[in-house]
DNA sequence: CGTATGCGTGCATACGTATGCATGCATCTT
DNA sequence: AAGATGCATGCATACGTATGCACGCATACG
């Protein structure tokens, strides 16, 4: 194999040392010089080791730094789903923040699979991070709490029963936003026959599904067993769930999905079915996805804010990296809202 | 400050040479055995280090590693901005073929900004990764260059005029399909009157711009200054020119817009100012993005594959990280495809 | 029986950086 | 003038791993 081997050999701390006849620790006192430093340089030493930095170009090695320091300046973060809409803003502000800290940024998809998820941890023991951003379906505290033991690492999670004394939370308050808009279909709409399309074994569709039937007890409305179908969180699941309600003996009046995506193929779906919404029955949506204001009838949805909730994971997660804070667990909510369109 | 420093020390490769009686480089070897491996270890040997290995839960350190072994187990990615549907499958897809051959990916996003994109080409220096997949709107290949020379990584792009020698590329021939696609709507349907919706200074507008103006060239029509009209990708940008467009003197009979939301924008653009599409103005688009079947009326566009594209770009960096392909560099062409819809 | 061969391991070192400790020199104190 | 102090710098080492080299032992060979 004649495969040329890269020659080039990286510039580091030695060069620069002996460009600027100085050793290789004085350079890294040099460029690691910090306000409250104790250890003090000369003005000269400092402009010729400037010099040879930038005659030769040299950038920190962050491999070996991490290696030395404990400091790895990454981030790993886990969602469900990279494609799925409710995470990208999510995702997004969380590398801004991160960006601004100098951080990098490690995506994983678990897909929902417990499997996935299990096999993100044990790759954050692998490769050390200076912190962790979880949205957990299946692990639990006692998961995250192996981790910890084991590294050290600052964990925060999306979510709103993640029992662990040292994760802190940011969740919007879902059971509560659902209980309301569910009420408000009753009370504001008139409706009587409410269906509610789930996803199940899925903590989010739990709470909201909790929330909907507490509106439902407290109105005294009855919610019959066929009127909960399941679905997947994706628009067909949403759509075949609509034909199944719309085929009933008595179909409901009003359809809640526990996110936009089924309650946009739900729509699709009434459409084809040659029916009206929300004359002939009414969508109500959640998370509130830039599609939903677009479609036709725009989308009455319960709004979550998820660039507000990736900015408050960071900067909750840079406090503890960074020393700033260093108590039990905090839970931040991000509250939802009734976003009053058309569909219902 | 009380700060309880972390006690707990990370299992290493020490340990386990010391429970199972052996040295640290014979743990090494087992651990790395592969079949042409030159160096032999007796069973015994092998199975009390396995069993050490799971009794104390060691993993590797990936960092450590790194720094020994140059390998990193790193990709490196740049995207304009991971909320754009048109990366979300490209990514998706990146990270799917990344994590079978036990990767993890770095993602960065320039924002179409120069500054961004050079900064991420610095970060690979400090932190050096395996392999690099970038989507560059400004820099070029001598930026690449350096970087290559500098560290030897091997690098692949999205694009089609990024002439280095040893960056392969995946493109979609979007000037053709541009070409082919107002084509189209000048035989097919009858248009005469055309305008285009532009993001200035970005190749990949400028390409299919290119194609535009060749199809109305070979059609004898004329595209008169103000039917190029600027935007930015969003949605709002595609609304805003479609007013500019249906206000003008005489304006287009049809609109081709350089990507689906810029499209999408003025389709709800001319439904408000009551106009009908396709009656009085048709529209097409580029990308198709899921909600480009979904929308009234449902839009013309011309599709491009990112998943394929990141699934293509991912494989031929591999063939270069494993040492499999060591060639000049390739081109590798996702075609488009003209999707016929209701908008035009 | 003495030397060559081959197999299995350990020793030592390097990757690039950060930092405790020691050192040398100049200035200050008494 | 001799010792004490402070400042600026170098030396040595450690982080956890991979690997060239050498070594010890058993077997085979002449």
């Amino acid at each position: 194999m004649i495969r040329q081997k890269n020659v080039q050999r990286a510039v580091t701390m030695r060069d620069v040392a002996n460009l600027a006849g100085v050793s290789q620790s004085t350079v890294s006192r040099v460029l690691n010089q910090t306000a409250d430093s104790a250890v003090l340089i000369s003005e000269d030493t400092i402009q010729r080791v400037n010099d040879a930095v930038k005659q030769l170009g040299y950038y920190p090695n962050l491999t070996a730094r991490s290696l030395r320091g404990q400091k790895t300046q990454l981030l790993a973060m886990m969602i469900a789903d990279i494609s799925n809409p409710f995470y990208h803003y999510m995702v997004r502000n969380v590398q801004d923040v991160a960006s601004k800290h100098h951080y990098d940024v490690l995506i994983s998809n678990s897909d929902h699979n417990r499997q996935n998820e299990r096999h993100f941890l044990e790759g954050i023991i692998r490769r050390p991070v200076d912190g962790v951003i979880i949205v957990p379906y299946h692990i639990d505290a006692g998961d995250v709490d192996a981790l910890i033991q084991r590294t050290g690492v600052p964990v925060v999670a999306l979510g709103t029963n993640f029992g662990h004394a040292s994760v802190d939370q940011v969740f919007g308050d879902d059971e509560r936003a659902t209980y309301e808009g569910a009420q408000w279909l009753i009370r504001e709409r008139g409706h009587r026959r409410i269906a509610y399309i789930e996803v199940p074994g899925t903590h989010p569709s739990r709470r909201r599904l909790r929330g909907f039937k507490r509106a439902m007890r407290e109105a005294g409305l009855h919610v019959p067993h066929e009127y909960v179908r399941p679905g997947d969180f994706s628009i067909e699941a949403g759509g075949r769930a609509m034909r199944e309600l719309m085929q009933l003996q008595t179909p409901p009046t009003a359809v809640v999905a526990c996110n936009d995506l089924m309650a946009i193929g739900s729509i699709t779906m009434a459409h084809e079915m040659g029916m009206t919404v929300p004359a002939d029955v009414a969508v109500i949506g959640f998370d509130d996805v830039p599609e939903a204001s677009r479609i036709r009838p725009a989308l009455t949805t319960l709004a979550q804010y998820p660039s507000a909730m990736g900015v408050k994971l960071a900067e909750m997660l840079f406090e503890r990296i960074e020393g700033r804070y260093d108590g039990p667990a905090r839970a931040f909510e991000v509250p939802c809202r009734l976003i009053v369109r058309q569909s219902a």
